[in-house]
DNA sequence: GTATAATAATAGTCAGGGAAAGTCAAAAAG
DNA sequence: CTTTTTGACTTTCCCTGACTATTATTATAC
């Protein structure tokens, strides 16, 4: 069962990669496009697309509404990421960490093998020792410390 | 009897074997199949596949949710990279483990900005917030997890 | 004509239900 | 005693729908 969610985000993306990274979209088209509630594109947009992910995003109501969203236009790789750290919160779990990552290798930062190493440094299973209640934060550590490598 | 942790490993072997090492199962439905809790696919997952013996294991929540499971290929990243997980200890503080890190590099198994991704996020700083008593595990962990990802 | 009011066309929010998988400890089997 | 099996409870994530908010357009009043 692919979930709608996902690809909605990958059609998305899509579209975004081809219109050099600013795209225009009407939310109720799109979600009679995917036949589903238009209020699934909100949910897509705030897991995936927030501000804290890289991305602008603005909307108007009405008559000829639409919901613009820009990958966010950062010069260097290190402009991204210290925007990145910068925004990050106090606790991910390990979906929304993945995110951040699979982000990452659209901005070209990362390859597909580090985006393995860092989601695999990131994943429940190897923080399976740390207690729960800490997890979240541990792996927010964990991922801050190896994106600052990247920027040094 | 056969015991039916034994039949669900031996099916999901050989659901591996024709699916060229990579397989994605849903719980609940492997469960019904065998007649059994969920949980118990559970059990034969952390019993059978773990990564000691060479299995990386994924899986998601939620609707549409899964678990996958891959075998890892001893042969593309050479026996070295197994050898050395196998090998490692419970215990690793940040200077072994950077040790083992900066030896990665001289053999040519990673360069040097995945070195950098792995000594941060096996760092003292990045495991900050996990005690002491437990942090030399937690870094293990994250190690195992990270070389895993590679040999993949 | 202009100002105001109604209507239509959008998008946003939030709570709830459902669909998975995870955990853990007790019971059962060997 | 060790391993397996079970099931109650938890956590995470997805999807829906009712209700709200905002903007544009059209109708009405003056």
């Amino acid at each position: 069962m692919a979930r709608l969610s996902d690809l909605i985000e990958s059609f998305i993306k899509e579209m975004m990669d081809d219109m050099n990274g600013a795209i225009e979209i009407q939310r109720n088209e799109l979600a009679s496009r995917f036949n589903c509630v238009p209020s699934q594109i909100n949910y897509v947009i705030s897991t995936r697309f927030s501000a804290d992910k890289g991305y602008y995003v603005e909307s108007r109501r009405g008559g000829g509404g639409y919901i613009s969203i820009r990958r966010l236009n950062t010069e260097s790789a290190g402009d991204y990421l210290m925007h990145i750290i910068a925004s990050l919160g106090e606790k991910l779990t390990q979906h929304t960490c993945e995110i951040f990552i699979k982000n990452f290798v659209d901005y070209d930062i990362i390859n597909e093998q580090m985006a393995g190493i860092m989601k695999a440094a990131t994943s429940d299973k190897a923080l399976a020792g740390v207690s729960p209640e800490i997890r979240d934060e541990v792996r927010t550590n964990i991922l801050k410390n190896m994106l600052m490598s990247l920027v040094i």
